[in-house]
DNA sequence: CTGTTAAGTAATCATCTGTTTACTTAGGTT
DNA sequence: AACCTAAGTAAACAGATGATTACTTAACAG
């Protein structure tokens, strides 16, 4: 009997649906998750969502978009960076709970209705960020780059699921993830 | 007045609906297109694509995925790969007509009935195929960067349309790339 | 104890989805 | 000229979609 009085708490509620949205659209993108679904999920009326979020795109963009950060990927000092990067690409550090924005940002590639905020983000949150932080004279084609490369790899890797980027030797894929790496930002 | 009494050649019919569905699935990926749309697309009944390809799945899987090839990349000497594929990334050789399988593979990556079979060719047409020519003791790795790579690029660049891949120095960007790609290769 | 506000819900809207059924009709064979 | 196969179509199916409406009810203020 699950069917107590409910306590009302509209942060608490709008938080929890944020939540189990962002784990949808990380499973399943944008398309592929219902209004129902996540408001069953957050066990919560889907009209809620609309009230609470004002559309569907916006709760993509609340939940996915403005998690997406380079950050993680960055910290420390330059040489270290290389290292980091395929750390944090190889799992570690990564999926604390079953959320990643970048994932469910992949997932949604082909939903026009978001593209475009996509678009945006990733130019202000990760393009400009690495390439201001990188600096040289070469910073914008080693940034377009480095995101080509581990947009790719999580792409191929989590999306699709190739073998070869998840079996083999990891240890070997990992070496030479960072050898490329740091040859991407000498030259 | 364009209700003429239509000419009936089943194979035309067919080639016509599998060429606009090749579009259509570059434009939009697997969901965003309707079987209607495609059906208008090639001035038929929608019906019949079920009749001629048994469903929308595997209208993808003729259209697209069966188009799907690593060849035009590696095509000539070995050394000559970095400059020819970075070529082919820059269009050049390339959207002979709108489709581009790769776009639409993409564009697809959030459609779960469709990613099992992706994955597939992926790895047997794409990866395989790579791994094998380039055959060192580090061959995997290597396919599995470079294939990551050419994946992310074309994403960001055509997908979303991230500035830095399209606009900027498109001379240096080649380069670079030209540089990592003959990187990748020998290490 | 009584209101009043807002948190949460059920029901419905119009529209679109892929697929199937039953039908019409063109074009070649006898 | 009659006919029959297969090319093509219209209509409907059953279900899902995001969003809005009008409604109920919990919780706090006086």
């Amino acid at each position: 009997m699950q069917t107590q009085p409910r306590q009302r708490d509209a942060a608490a509620t709008k938080a929890r649906i944020e939540e189990m949205a962002a784990l949808k659209f990380t499973e399943f993108g944008f398309d592929g998750v219902g209004i129902r679904e996540i408001a069953d999920a957050a066990n919560v009326n889907a009209a809620l969502i609309s009230r609470y979020f004002g559309s569907k795109k916006k709760l993509f963009i609340k939940a996915i978009l403005t998690r997406l950060s380079i950050e993680p990927l960055i910290q420390g000092p330059l040489e270290e960076w290389p290292e980091n990067i395929a750390d944090f690409m190889f799992n570690k550090a990564r999926n604390v709970d079953g959320i990643d924005p970048l994932v469910a940002v992949l997932r949604s590639a082909g939903s026009p209705s978001i593209t475009p905020a996509i678009k945006q983000i990733f130019e202000e949150k990760i393009f400009d960020r690495l390439a201001g932080q990188l600096s040289g004279p070469s910073a914008q084609q080693q940034a377009a780059l480095i995101v080509s490369l581990l947009f790719g790899f999580d792409s191929l890797r989590r999306v699709f699921g190739v073998r070869g980027l998840t079996l083999h030797d990891q240890e070997k894929l990992h070496h030479h993830l960072v050898h490329i790496l740091r040859e991407l930002m000498r030259s």
